[in-house]
DNA sequence: CGTTTCGTTGATGAGGTTCAAGACCAGTGG
DNA sequence: CCACTGGTCTTGAACCTCATCAACGAAACG
């Protein structure tokens, strides 16, 4: 554990809120000592500003990512130029460790959406070290799982629900789960959460004026909820 | 192997095609022999009829599979019961092995397409055997990243592509490579197809008639291309 | 050979994209 | 304190794609 801090402080150079997001990632989270100081020294941290490109499609897959403050961009481009958003990923989420066992290029581009913090994992290393280390494959399956289900999620969602139903499970996703009113505030922009739903900006806008009439209200990046038990029926 | 082929031929009663299918499977290939006989021991194998309930959204994640023949189809419903294909799965395919680690319900309905054969591994026993076997825990993660990696392609083809340029997709992604012409057959039906591609029945006709103009022909499963080159520049 | 399922075609409408214009807001500098 | 600026968000209008419904033709199947 002294080792950890360490490690952390010294080559590091991590903040204190940067080190407690990395250390409660579930990427982390179950690691004994020894897997914990291994993989930290397989990592490094770097800070971007915003609208920075981290990986493109195409390029060499040697390392894989966990946000650590800010949030990342994962998209792709059609032929025309057009650019769709795969994930979003907010702090503490991992990115790109499909490439573990998936090939050795990326397969979409990542960008930052603001000023961001990064933790980078030598892709080779901690391929090395899940062969190893039982808890650290461990910690793989249970990321590739979680995002396996997103996507699937994602799919379904985008498959089954109209612009208003996506905002209202988005809303409904960060809620307090009783029946009551509610308040939540976007952590981003809206059209990145535009994106994320799959939709244009203006489409956003536009359910959010519909789901007016079921008592949601939006100022700013504030957005109040007279009644969850009935956004819930849309 | 002597123990192997006696398991598969005896309390298995695996045809020698769905054998060399299972085989071939991603998952097995690279086990070692204990591996594998621990694996298959974990392991039963049934026959279904078409349109047969695999698992329902909601249930117990007690067992994942493998198809051995015929078609799996995953799908979630919305509210009014409509329902959104989110994976067809083709004999080799395993389909929610995400459950391992990702939560005790399944989160989407599992339905034969066909007369299907399916192995069955205990949810349980593979785990604890991904816990102590290596090449076990590897298989995992490589099924796990190819299935996360398709899900995403899925996702930015739906939000990037027109219902002709997926079917021109699928079809480049099942052609012979080079330029010139060339014929597939499609597996299964083509409404099972349109599910796959997120379309409705009619509009996978329709795009199989907007791509005539594009030197595509179909009859009955066949697809002819007149020119594999033009089709890529859908 | 009838029955049933599957696939195609047409007509219509809903839901989203795109483009263009304007509202709003915060920051900057006169 | 106000005008200007750049960015974000909203609104309107036109267009496009696709889902839906209904009808029909074509296979598949007993």
């Amino acid at each position: 554990m002294e080792a950890i801090t360490d490690m952390m402080n010294g080559n590091l150079k991590l903040s204190s809120r940067d080190r407690a997001v990395l250390m409660k990632t579930p990427f982390l989270t179950g690691l004994s000592g020894s897997s914990l100081v291994r993989m930290l020294s397989a990592m490094s941290v770097a800070s971007l500003p915003n609208r920075k490109s981290i990986f493109r499609e195409g390029d060499n897959a040697d390392a894989f990512y966990c946000v650590l403050s800010g949030y990342v961009r994962l998209y792709r481009l059609n032929r025309e130029g057009r650019e769709a958003d795969i994930r979003i990923c907010a702090p503490g989420d991992t990115f790109a460790e499909c490439q573990l066992y998936g090939g050795t290029k990326y397969r979409y581009h990542a960008q930052t959406a603001e000023a961001v913090t990064l933790a980078k994992f030598d892709m080779q290393a901690v391929r090395d070290l899940a062969e190893q280390e039982k808890d650290v494959a461990k910690a793989v399956m249970m990321s590739l799982s979680s995002h396996l289900q997103a996507s699937m999620d994602c799919i379904a969602n985008d498959r089954l629900h109209t612009a208003p139903q996506r905002v209202a499970n988005y809303i409904l996703n960060r809620c307090p789960v009783d029946g009551g009113p509610a308040a939540i505030r976007l952590p981003f922009q809206k059209s990145l959460l535009a994106g994320q739903l799959g939709l244009a900006p203006e489409a956003l806008s536009r359910a959010f004026s519909t789901l007016r009439k079921t008592g949601v209200t939006v100022r700013g990046r504030v957005i109040q909820v007279g009644d969850v038990g009935a956004l819930r029926e849309i």
